[in-house]
DNA sequence: GACAATAATTGTCGACGTCAATAGTTGTTG
DNA sequence: CAACAACTATTGACGTCGACAATTATTGTC
């Protein structure tokens, strides 16, 4: 009989729970949670994007994303603003406090992934890396 | 600016969500969930254990480890034995039943988790799921 | 111009994690 | 040995989250 850890997709489903709460544990002091801050880090590559695209890329309902940029408006983070082509869209876009935010939260992201893989070398961070990306996107191989 | 899949922690979590999504899904038909599946996987190991033991072993609250058991109990995977130690205690083990369920969902977990590391040849995956191992029980070295 | 498709939004529902409170039992200590 | 603290399982409350149906406003199509 196989124990519990014997399976991968197991121990990532673990290890994604982990990584979730220290997200969320660092998140805690600005209001915000891991999925905000996910929105805020796509965003950050983006320059701007339609909530819908913002569904399929970060994989959240269309209903989450509305909740989720009305919180991020209110912090002053991102900003609705109407497209051009099509009044049913809305073009989210990051502001200057917004911008100012991620970089003041950048190295605090990195602490909780330097405490998560703390036991590796960065030889196996590297490769741990590279591996999950290829999973992650398989497009991208 | 960092993108969103520059962070192994936020990787993680990612994978980790849809790795649990698959999971439950293989187990749909079945009528229980990944919860149920972790604890029946570590009762297949343990011979046995307390309602704390599983729930310091799984990391889920003790009163979620009362529902849980009482789902497998009504489906008739595991048994609440009174503990000859200690009256407060109660030890859930696994039935026939339960040990026969995880055999023949055995082949069919395992599907789930190759579908997930589909991109990665047998040797990365056997180094993933080292430094995994290391990373979910940092003990083990 | 009627009608299907789409974008954002609202509301609902079940699953889930966390926490407080309780009943029954055990250990401790004065 | 009696009072009291600690522990086990359980119940209940509360907020979050993810999935889904329904609605409104707008666009594309025939």
């Amino acid at each position: 009989m196989r124990g519990l850890h014997a399976d991968t997709g197991y121990l990532l489903y673990r290890l994604g729970l982990r990584s979730g709460q220290l997200f969320n544990g660092f998140l805690q002091e600005s209001g915000l949670r891991l999925r905000h801050y996910a929105l805020l880090r796509f965003l950050a590559t983006a320059e701007g994007a339609l909530q819908r695209e913002l569904s399929a890329r970060l994989g959240y309902d269309p209903s989450a994303i509305v909740g989720l940029v009305d919180d991020l408006e209110r912090a002053g983070f991102v900003e609705r603003r109407p497209s051009p082509d099509d009044r049913r869209s809305r073009i989210v876009v990051l502001t200057d406090d917004g911008r100012t935010f991620l970089r003041n939260t950048d190295e605090a992201g990195l602490r909780v992934t330097n405490d998560l893989v703390q036991p590796l070398d960065p030889a196996e961070r590297e490769t741990l890396h590279a591996l999950l990306l290829r999973i992650a996107e398989p497009g991208l191989a």
